[in-house]
DNA sequence: CGTTAATTTGAATTCTCTCAAACTTCGTGG
DNA sequence: CCACGAAGTTTGAGAGAATTCAAATTAACG
């Protein structure tokens, strides 16, 4: 039952991406000092103009959205190795804001370094791009959760998602591990009200698939939990491979074998 | 009444990212034919792993993902102006597929040249990233709105948000522009069903505010639907201009003057 | 141990969907 | 030029789902 927190450094920036990061590229990008933010506090603020790009190292942060009316939507759940504010580095202010969910360190990143870099033959930059594009299927995937699936399946494959990338980065266990989100935000990032996120996470309870108590979640039944969710992680993985670049449709304009294209 | 088609050529593209691209980085990238894909067949299939990037010359597409169920989501529509299957080029399969809502026209991108292009000295590369960056925005603003905005503010800012990206790529009147969606397409953008998205048309007529009949939007109370619907078009702009780059925090490590970081 | 925040439950209201059917539009072929 | 069929749009009625409001219970923290 015992869920450990999980804390990631830079040195296992490699691992986290798949991708063997060389140690001078490394040290161009993020030779600053590691700065810490409370709980609570704003990382950066929705509409901000001059920020950076950051690297989470420890703890959880969100990107949310302020509405007129007062109310919030969370984006995306930031967890230890992904990237915060590259994604929209080139937009003039910040479309959204990232605020500290736990106590967060945060490793600055040189946009100038990383726009210095050859985007081809970095293979951090490589690894940037690739966690954009990641960053990108998963706020694509829910989209797709709050439009089209009920409370229940929606949270269900929140919750594997959120197994899933914790994977990734090294938790002790996949079926039992800390989630420091209140029901107010969990709720918050699925698009449902408090009072109807806590009826459904019974009835998840119920149905013997996962629990949510005191800061864990633990997943009972997996296997059925995929099946019930539907969910197929593989919008989180998938690295394009390198060499996979030369497999690539050629200059040359032909088909890519799916026979829909017509020369004009 | 009357609304005009639009149709987009390369050499607009230096307008519509509003940055100034030389021809030969141009010619780099887009030496290959146009090709057409016909009204209702797939660009990009979901899950497709070779496959390269497109320019969007002429014609409406969207982004979709389609359910286990049966069911579809579209993620976004795209249109002429933009690119097509490069915010996952990185990514092994594609997360979603790409159908062609009219016929279109497709300028092939070719990643390689991309990809070898510098990402801090390519205008184009820099408007590529521009437009990932834009992509990524616009369905953020899309979940928000499916999951916190009721359905007439939901549409009401939509059909805003397609004014707005119509008029950056040229359209003659922005109140009244032609619209080749189907009620069941827009429904399906919106998270509606389709017979609800039609009492919500109704309501935005009776209202006053705009119509939708025979693919023509028809904006009466622009002002008014803005108020109504919280529209912020910022998200659709704000390019990052080059010269803001030196106005990021330096590599100092030293605040950016919101006054929540504390060094280590 | 007291105070505050978070979770849990109930009941009523509002909203959205489903199902069904009628109507309209538009292209095709006779 | 009209008949026909297919696809898209419009409306109604009933069922189901989620929200709101309110209050009780539990957990967290100094």
């Amino acid at each position: 039952m015992a869920a450990a927190e999980n804390k990631t450094t830079l040195d296992q920036l490699r691992r986290i991406r798949g991708i063997d990061i060389d140690t001078s590229e490394r040290l161009a990008l993020f030779r600053r000092k590691i700065v810490t933010v409370e709980a609570g506090d704003t990382i950066i603020f929705e509409g901000q103009e001059k920020r950076r790009g950051y690297f989470l190292c420890s703890g959880w942060a969100s990107s949310v959205r302020h509405l007129i009316d007062g109310s919030d939507q969370i984006l995306d759940v930031r967890i230890p190795g992904d990237f915060i504010g590259i994604s929209d580095m080139r937009l003039k202010h910040a479309p959204h804001a990232t605020e500290a969910i736990t106590r967060v360190e945060l490793a600055p990143i040189s946009f100038r370094a990383l726009l210095s870099m050859s985007a081809g033959a970095g293979q951090l930059a490589e690894a940037i791009l690739f966690s954009i594009n990641c960053d990108m299927a998963i706020i694509s995937e829910h989209l797709v959760g709050v439009a089209r699936r009920n409370p229940q399946v929606r949270t269900a494959h929140f919750l594997l998602e959120l197994s899933e990338r914790l994977t990734r980065v090294g938790i002790d266990d996949p079926d039992c591990f800390h989630c420091p989100l209140s029901q107010y935000l969990m709720a918050d990032v699925l698009g449902l009200t408090a009072v109807h996120l806590n009826r459904t996470l019974r009835q998840l309870r119920e149905r013997g698939f996962v629990s949510f108590k005191s800061a864990t979640v633990d997943i009972r039944d997996r296997a059925g939990m995929i099946e019930f969710a539907g969910f197929d992680p593989s919008y989180l993985h998938q690295a394009q491979s390198r060499s996979a670049i030369s497999g690539l449709v050629g200059p040359d304009g032909r088909s890519n074998g799916n026979g829909y294209f017509r020369a004009n």
